[in-house]
DNA sequence: ATTATAACGAACATATTGTTCAATAAATAT
DNA sequence: ATATTTATTGAACAATATGTTCGTTATAAT
């Protein structure tokens, strides 16, 4: 990719970051977007068709990289409740979310979180169906699949969203530990 | 209150509940409401500051509507988990939700559902506060109490949202089922 | 019938969006 | 090193949305 491209790229994810850390997503204009950054308005135009492109990019960027060098996708496709796998699955993205210090800052205030949540819920969801399939089909219960797991992924995506508000002061072994604590039961033989 | 305020106040409900049905919030425009209100500009913004107080103030006017003859509100200040006051109080609300059929059907739609929902949260954070605090203290985990409140009213939304989204095929009693056997099983002593 | 108050609508300044295009700058290829 | 390709620039543009103002008209309340 030519230089420039990539110049002009990373200038606008970082001046959009810093700007969504201040102030809301909706508020945020694209005259603000190109005069932080620093590039030409038909340049901005000429990298994404719109605001919400530049966010989707953006988001879609991130959950490429915290997921791709995740514990699943090298190891096994088993989730297994019983041994460590989700455990140490969840705490490896915790991590990523937290120590991303990119661009993403921005992207996970409070303020702005709740369209970076849906995002993420979305590749959630998918991620749940392809590798927790196992678990579901091996309970026996009446609460449909798709129930449970946008159960699963939802209750994380607010679990995530909790953390934020609260400036991330736990660790990302305690919300794992805690995430755990309140699905877990649900597969338990009661 | 005078019988025009009510009704240009009606007709901008109704029209932005149309609008809502049929695309995203963010898409609609002032102009669009007052077109299909049919009520002209200064009035709409005698009315109300902005398009996002609108819907805070329909929000807001629903919630009210669903949790004002709740069985809660009624009966007592337990919500123990044991009988059957939660279970009700639920199905209470669900109901609310499925057959309101004043100005709501818009703004469930699952494209602009998310900012109701997340105001909805707000509702049910303080709900569970003041009404599931006795359980909350009565249990011996190490989960913090706003960790459990977070869970249970985050995945209260998350299922609405999804129950929306599946176009709401289940009655609200199958709902009720499949909420309280997820999160039920985090107080019964393992 | 009188008074009060809402709605109207046109006009206004301001801001944002998304596009176009010729000129300029910087990268790549030969 | 030179030529060629490609990206950026900035200004100008039409179209649209925002939020306000104010005199006029219509409709309630008393």
């Amino acid at each position: 990719m030519d230089r420039r491209q990539q110049k002009t790229r990373d200038a606008i994810f970082e001046a959009f970051s810093t700007l969504l850390s201040s102030k809301r997503y909706s508020k945020i204009t694209v005259q603000e977007i190109i005069d932080k950054a620093n590039v030409g308005r038909s340049t901005f135009y000429s990298h994404f068709e719109t605001k919400d492109e530049l966010l989707k990019i953006m988001c879609t960027d991130l959950f490429e990289h915290v997921f791709s060098d995740s514990p699943s996708s090298e190891n096994t496709h088993d989730f297994s409740l019983a041994d460590g796998n989700l455990d140490s699955m969840i705490t490896h993205i915790l991590y990523h979310l937290r120590d991303n210090n990119k661009n993403i800052i921005g992207i996970l205030t409070c303020e702005s979180s709740d369209l970076f949540l849906r995002f993420f819920k979305q590749y959630l969801d998918e991620l749940i169906i392809t590798h927790m399939i196992d678990n579901l089909n091996h309970r026996n219960t009446f609460i449909p699949d798709d129930f449970l797991i946008n159960h699963i992924s939802g209750s994380f995506v607010e679990m995530v969203h909790w953390w934020i508000k609260n400036k991330m002061q736990q660790s990302p072994e305690e919300l794992t530990g805690y995430f755990l604590a309140v699905i877990n039961p649900i597969f338990k033989p009661s």
